[in-house]
DNA sequence: TCCTTTACCGAACGATCGGTCAGATAGTCT
DNA sequence: AGACTATCTGACCGATCGTTCGGTAAAGGA
C-alpha cells in the first residue's frame, strides 16, 4: 500500500523510468527484431553502455517478458469492459473488435512484438498460450452472435474468428500513429467492412 | 536450352537437389526464426555437418534470398493469370484474393517467411520493395472496382485494401496442410466474408 | 564532511556466431 | 585400374553474443 510513495530518493538520479527504457528497447525489438537486437543495440539505444544497462534489467528475455505481458494484458483489459460483457454478443463482438484495433494503435510496438513471438523461449511460449486464450474468448463470442441469430451460420465459427481478427492483427504491420488515419477511423472502417462486406450496398 | 538437360553425372552423388535443399532450410527458418537460426542449426537439419553445408550454398543471406524470391514469383504469377486481367474489376479482384490464398496455402512455408522480412540485410530490403509493389498492383484494382461501382466507395480504397489483404496474410498465422480446413475452403469462407460480410442477410 | 545508496563504466568471461580451408571419401568415366 | 570430379568432413578463424564483476561517479542524509 504505502511501497510505492517512497518518495525519498537516495543516490544517484536515474536517467531513465523503468517504463522510458522499456519505451527505448520495444522501438529497438521492432525495428530490429527481437532475435536480431543485441544487449549491446539496447544499451546504445538508451545512452547507456551495456554494463550500465544491465543494472536495470535482469537480462534479454526478461525485457521481452515485460513487453509482451504489457500488451497480453491492454488486451485481456478489453474482454472485461462493461460493453463487452453485457447486451447482444453481436454488439459485444462489435465493441471487442473496435476496441482491439484501439489498443492496437495505443500500444503499437508492444502488441507488434506480441505477434511475432514463435515460442522459442518460455516467455514466448507464456504469450502465445495467452493469445490462444484470447482467440478462444473471441471465438466463443463470434459462436453466441450465431447463436442469437445477428451473424451469418454459413461459416465455420473458428474460421470465421481467425479470418476477422487476423484482419484486426494485420493493422499492426502498417499502422502508424501520425500516418494518414487515426485509430477511431480505421476501426470505423474496418468494423463496416467486416460486418456489411466491401460489395456495394443494394 | 541444352544446358539442364546433362544427365551426365559425375563425382559423389548428392544427398539433395537444391529445391530439397531449400525444403529443409525454410522449414527451420519458420520454426526457429530467420534471426534466431544457426548455419549449424541449417546443417544439422539436413545431416550435413556445417562446412559440407556450405559446400551446397553461398551463405545465410542467399539462402534467405532464395526463400523470399520464390514467395515474391508465386504472388506475381497469380497478376498474370488471364482471370486476373480480363473482365470486371470486382471479378479480377475476387480471382487475385482467392488465388492469393492458394498460394499461400501450397508455398506456406516460403510465404511466411516472406511476410515476417523486416528490412535488415539487402535481402529483405528487396523483398519488402517487391511486396510494396505487389500492394500497388491491389490497391489498384481495389479503385479499379470502386471506380465500376461494384465496391462500396465509402471506404478509403487503400484502406480498404490493408484490411482486406491483411486478413489474407493472416491465413498464414494459423493454417496448417493437414488442418481443419482445405486451401479451397479457406478461399471460399473468407471471399464470402470479405464481400458480403458478417452480419446474418436479411 | 563523511557515509550510504544508487547509477554508471571498462574489461573481460565462455559460448556461439557466420564462414574458410586442406584434405578425405565415394562415386562416374575412360 | 586409375584418373577425375563432386561431396563431404574436422579443425579452425575472428567477431560478436549474453552476461558478470570490480570499481568509480554522483547524489541525499547525517
Amino acid at each position: 500500500m504505502d511501497g510505492d510513495v517512497n518518495l525519498a530518493k537516495r543516490g544517484r538520479p536515474a536517467r531513465y523510468t523503468p517504463d522510458e527504457l522499456l519505451d527505448v528497447v520495444v522501438s529497438v525489438f521492432i525495428s530490429r527484431g527481437y532475435d536480431a537486437t543485441s544487449m549491446d543495440d539496447l544499451a546504445r539505444a538508451t545512452g547507456l553502455t551495456k554494463s550500465s544497462f544491465y543494472h536495470h534489467v535482469s537480462g534479454k528475455e526478461e525485457l521481452l517478458r515485460r513487453v509482451v505481458a504489457r500488451a497480453v494484458d491492454a488486451l485481456f483489459a478489453v474482454l472485461v469492459e462493461p460493453e463487452s460483457v453485457d447486451g447482444r454478443a453481436v454488439d459485444r463482438l462489435e465493441h471487442v473488435v473496435r476496441r482491439s484495433v484501439d489498443v492496437l494503435a495505443a500500444e503499437l510496438p508492444y502488441v507488434t512484438v506480441l505477434l511475432r513471438v514463435r515460442g522459442n523461449t518460455a516467455a514466448e511460449r507464456w504469450a502465445l498460450n495467452r493469445r490462444r486464450e484470447f482467440d478462444r474468448r473471441l471465438s466463443a463470442l463470434v459462436r453466441a452472435a450465431i447463436d442469437e441469430g445477428d451473424v451469418r451460420a454459413d461459416l465455420d465459427p473458428a474460421l470465421l474468428t481467425r479470418l476477422l481478427f487476423g484482419m484486426v492483427n494485420g493493422v499492426a504491420e502498417w499502422y502508424r500513429p501520425n500516418g494518414a488515419h487515426r485509430s477511431s477511423a480505421v476501426a470505423d472502417s474496418l468494423v463496416r467492412l467486416a460486418f456489411d462486406g466491401l460489395r456495394r450496398p443494394g
